[in-house]
RNA sequence: GGCGGGUUAGCAAAGAGGUUAUGCAGCGGAUUGCAAAUCCGUUUAGAACGGUUCGAUUCCGUUACCCGCCUCCA
């Protein structure tokens, strides 16, 4: 089966056919470094990464471009409010740069521990404010824009197919608009350049031929996407957020100065529940990788379980199943490393239906299903390994690397051991489980085996 | 208020109009001095009501409940 995706734009299944043979030109909307990411916001990148992965099995190249948002979007109300970035800034008492600097860097460091492939090009906001300045230059010539006295927007009811993405019902948001329009003409307008506040001294701003300030927050994308990739490329990614606002607006804005929809495939990424309920950073607390890792997993566990549910379908995170899935992953992690060393090639009727499984719009639960079916099959050891290596290229759990971890087992543990060892070997059996006792105390469990016995911590 | 999605066994989560999803947990057995690990086997399903059908958890309708978006958001 060829390739399928689901796009958001024509809500459906559609087969996938790259512009360029050959090529993929990808855009995934990165973050907004004003703050650390969750694990929520890691299950979207999780997503693109296993699309990324698909892509690279079908054979393609993938020239996949992310930005970085380093440039503050607004808080809240509709272009109101402060500056996310300013905002952060405040908190941590260092600069906007600064703290820029610093989430991006957590944020690829996450990118890691979850085994995620970097995008092929980094963007950063700030290092593209020429570009996007021309983009809304672009769109200011084709006569969709207005000024009012805090910014230059983009006047959407002068464009008929505007909100197709998302299925927008203009009338009916007219009538729900949650905030007030202010000098805005219509509840779809958004800001395509604020201007700074004349008593305001921002640490981000910078000069435009409207006016000091700064690019509204769906420029960046457009702009970039135009540049790395084009006026029309492949495929769009991003949280299923973005289908009705940022994705909307995008496709608006390249629309405009274009003509095109700025991507031909729109994928989204739906959100990971906690409690029922959308992770978010305004609820205060939010799951970071790190303290997944304080906590004792293995964040490539988290990936084993965002693997089981499709990237399509809501996702409940709860510890008991991320216990479930760090279980998992390690049996399958063991399992394979038991099947020894032998050379062999993939089993190519497992592989044509593993492919069969991802290309059916990333099916990664039913392709983790076939692995364990695999598994049970009675084809020779090695090639089950050589075929589950090759699946891993796709789950990305780094199955072909992995060793039993070497735990150091202290000394006087070690004698303890030892002395068990001796007991149960002369056959005392009171004194070997006083012993395996002691050990329990010291926190570690004493597995016998059939010529020496192996220790690991409780 | 508008738009969209969901409700599957103890937990998480898939596909399929009739034939084992899968993983975790549980249970039984093998194995073990006892364990652990492993292996083999196995019990729990598809919100409620109605319709279509030889047959529906799967298609259609109604109701209930849950969630997301419409506002920064993955």
């Amino acid at each position: 089966m060829s390739l399928h995706l689901y796009d958001t734009w024509t809500r459906s299944l559609r087969e996938f056919t790259p512009l360029k043979a050959g090529e993929v030109g990808l855009y995934t909307c990165g973050p907004t470094v004003y703050n650390y990411a969750h694990i929520g916001n890691l299950r979207t990148y999780l997503f693109e990464d296993g699309l990324t992965r698909v892509l690279r099995l079908n054979g393609y190249q993938v020239n996949h471009v992310m930005n970085i948002t380093d440039v503050g979007h607004l808080v809240s109300d509709a272009d109101e409010g402060e500056d996310k970035m300013e905002a952060g800034s405040r908190r941590t008492g260092q600069t906007a740069w600064t703290i820029a600097a610093l989430y991006t860097d957590a944020f690829r460091a996450d990118l890691k521990a979850l085994n995620i492939v970097e995008p092929t090009t980094w963007c950063k906001a700030t290092d593209h404010i020429a570009e996007q300045i021309s983009f809304i230059q672009e769109i200011e010539k084709k006569g969709y824009t207005y000024k009012t006295s805090d910014g230059v927007y983009f006047d959407t009811s002068k464009q008929s197919s505007y909100g197709y993405l998302g299925r927008l019902d203009i009338e009916g948001l007219q009538g729900g608009a949650r905030v007030d329009l202010g000098e805005k003409r219509n509840a779809t307008d958004y800001a395509l350049w604020k201007f700074s506040a004349p008593e305001e001294k921002r640490q981000m701003e910078w000069d435009s031929p409207w006016g000091r300030g700064f690019p509204g927050w769906h420029i960046e994308c457009s702009a970039m996407a135009h540049k790395y990739l084009g006026e029309y490329f492949d495929i769009h990614c991003g949280g299923e957020d973005h289908i009705t606002v940022h994705h909307t607006n995008e496709i608006s804005q390249t629309e405009a100065a274009y003509g095109t929809r700025l991507s031909n495939y729109w994928m989204h990424g739906y959100f990971l529940l906690t409690n029922d309920a959308k992770m978010s950073k305004s609820a205060g607390e939010f799951l970071r990788v790190q303290l997944l890792i304080d906590k004792g997993y293995d964040p490539i566990s988290y990936r084993y379980l965002c693997l089981t549910a499709h990237y399509r379908s809501q996702l409940n995170f709860s510890w008991e199943a991320l216990d479930a899935a760090q279980t998992a992953l390690g049996r399958l992690r063991q399992n394979v490393f038991s099947l020894g060393e032998g050379a062999a090639k993939p089993n190519a009727e497992y592989v044509a239906k593993f492919m069969e499984k991802l290309n059916d719009d990333l099916n990664f639960p039913q392709a983790l299903a076939l692995a364990y079916e695999l598994l049970k099959s009675d084809l020779p050891a090695a090639e089950k390994k050589a075929t589950l290596i090759k699946f891993d290229e796709g789950f990305g759990f780094g199955l072909a690397s992995w060793v039993p971890k070497e735990v150091e087992v202290p000394a006087n543990v070690r004698a303890v051991a030892d002395a068990r060892w001796a007991a149960r070997n002369a056959k005392d059996w009171a004194e070997a489980d006083r012993l395996r006792g002691e050990l329990a105390a010291l926190g570690w469990a004493m597995k016998d085996g059939k010529d020496a016995y192996t220790l690991s911590k409780l």
